[in-house]
DNA sequence: GTGAAAGCGCTAACAC
DNA sequence: GTGTTAGCGCTTTCAC
């Protein structure tokens, strides 16, 4: 309201300091070259008239806007069962605002969705972007790389199309499932099960291969399909319960399934971890110290995840060199390490 | 990548479809006053050059942005433990989009966040703001009043500062509150407990009274202070069967803080419902759901909330008469109502 | 209906 | 060091 007054201006600042435009844009912008009595003066007259820049008027002749996009990817359900994401948003958000940069949030459901996001980032708003939770086959790497925006993903972009050199920091998730299962190994458990994330989307498939790794010949009837949600891992451990009854441990592809299977497991009657251990992946805190007993769990930094990719993506914006033609000899990407999180139910 | 091919301008569109650059532009902004043939022949010019329109100078001479800040205020847990604010932004987002508005978020943790989001505000980068979870005295209404940005609040902003005709919208809290324990009485209940949510927020001391609504001379024993975690419902439980061994009912601020205090109830063998029910309220599905047995909740659009704040602030925008000093007369403020869901629990 | 021209507020050469 | 000047790409009167 009352925005009737008219925001002042680099002109007014500059009339009453007595100086030129050129020398309040120097003091502004902390370009040094300006001796200090008069980038007092200049300063003073900023606080008194309450100037701020128009940042419009800048990006025009700049060409930067300090701001970069994250791009969610998720149709429905995941997203908002799953602090993952939020998690992730906050360590983004941190290492924005350390580097006065904003964040403009696109969530995407559909295709329509994904025009509208092509259309945004080659429309010049932002100077690159983040984004998440790619499934195999989505077109959106596509459109982006039209946009020619530089980008960072998160998790590991299904190498499919044979784009190489793409920039994405990504937790060791292979490495992860084979602690997770060794683990289980380590307990004395010879019938393990797992149930899967949603394989179209690379770390449900990595963490897959991990559990293969170790357990090389395992009956197929082990391995059941779920999607990341506790409503699969309910589905996906009364499949197995059916199939291999004498099961006695699950490697579940993250808590929220891991809390669904945890369910199932008490409904009928399987103790934990003694009957059944049950490992989980992400190490939630709000999931994992709360089922019954406490998960144990494979810890990934998702803070950490997004700061990094802020970091990765900056240095990108403000090192053209790498941004070239040929960036793909600078692939960029960071595989963050996993830890195991021990607590009851393995 | 690749950036380096300048994007062409409304010049160059002029330049190959043989008119003067007010010309694109009016044909570009649906301006109409184009005839046919010549607005066809800009278009094809449009689309062979790939232009898109420089938002930057565009915003210089508009003073618009078509953007948006959504500013969630709050120091650590809740947001990321609670699918609460996830779901909001979904319903905003969704939307913004359809408006053809972005969404910049900002998250805030502290003091100096606060100092930074006056600045932005100030800076004239977004059109309005749309601002949740507010704690009373917090700071930032003052900030938001000062930067003169039409605002939307999420929740009763607490009146404290004797600030009228500011906008929000709310759930129906209050009334909410005193159908779950309506609820309770009509099970014959009537030793009837609450959890509270954090105090500092009215969401929370709405549910208080419309609890007290109900009971009016409640044991002050039965109430305890909780904080809408479901950490706080399990320490409350616990207090509660302490002082009140007897209790046959609970009446929980939230759905997280309901399933906390289910797992407190269950580890001292009481049987829910049978010994005590308990209701929680937001009807968060993946927590209410799963929870054992199921919560019986009060339910609250939240999706909705969020895409309503949105109209109301693009019709402030749309709509300057509202705009003005006296925008106090029209408060558009708007209250949902709740509806209570029956589950197991209750 | 269409074009010419002014200017939004700022930065960055370039002079001095 | 500081000021002058020329745009950045667009919308919008105002003539025609």
């Amino acid at each position: 309201m009352t925005e009737t007054v008219p925001r002042p201006t680099l002109e007014a600042v500059a009339a009453r300091a007595g100086v030129s435009r050129a020398t309040v844009s120097r003091v502004v912008n902390g370009s040094d070259g300006v001796r200090e009595p008069l980038a007092e003066r200049v300063r003073r007259a900023v606080d008194e008239l309450g100037y701020v820049p128009n940042q419009a008027a800048r990006s025009l002749v700049t060409r930067r806007h300090d701001a970069i996009a994250v791009i969610i990817a998720e149709p429905e359900t995941r997203v908002f069962a799953d602090p993952f994401f939020a998690r992730q948003l906050r360590g983004i958000s941190k290492e924005l605002t350390a580097h006065d940069n904003q964040l403009v949030l696109l969530l995407t459901e559909d295709r329509d969705d994904h025009a509208r996001v092509g259309r945004y980032l080659a429309g010049g708003h932002v100077d690159g972007a983040l984004v998440f939770s790619l499934h195999i086959d989505d077109p959106l790497p596509e459109l982006i790389r039209k946009a020619g925006l530089p980008t960072v993903f998160g998790g590991r972009p299904d190498s499919g199309g044979g784009r190489d050199g793409v920039a994405y920091v990504d937790s060791d998730n292979r490495g992860g499932a084979r602690d997770a299962v060794r683990h289980l190994l380590g307990l004395g458990r010879s019938r393990i099960a797992h149930i899967t994330g949603a394989l179209d989307q690379t770390s449900a498939v990595d963490r897959l291969d991990g559990f293969r790794d170790v357990r090389v010949d395992t009956d197929p009837g082990l391995v059941v399909e779920g999607d990341f949600t506790a409503a699969s891992g309910e589905r996906a451990m009364r499949e197995l319960l059916g199939r291999r009854p004498d099961l006695d441990a699950v490697f579940a592809a993250n808590d929220l399934t891991a809390a669904g299977a945890l369910r199932v497991l008490r409904e009928h009657g399987r103790r934990v971890p003694d009957d059944v251990a049950v490992v989980g992946f992400d190490d939630m805190q709000p999931i994992a110290e709360q089922t019954e007993p406490p998960l144990t769990t494979v810890r990934q930094d998702i803070e950490g995840m997004g700061r990094l990719m802020v970091r990765l993506l900056l240095r990108d914006l403000d090192d053209p060199a790498t941004t070239d033609e040929d960036a793909g000899v600078v692939p960029s990407s960071v595989v963050l390490p996993t830890t195991l999180v021990r607590r009851a139910s393995a």
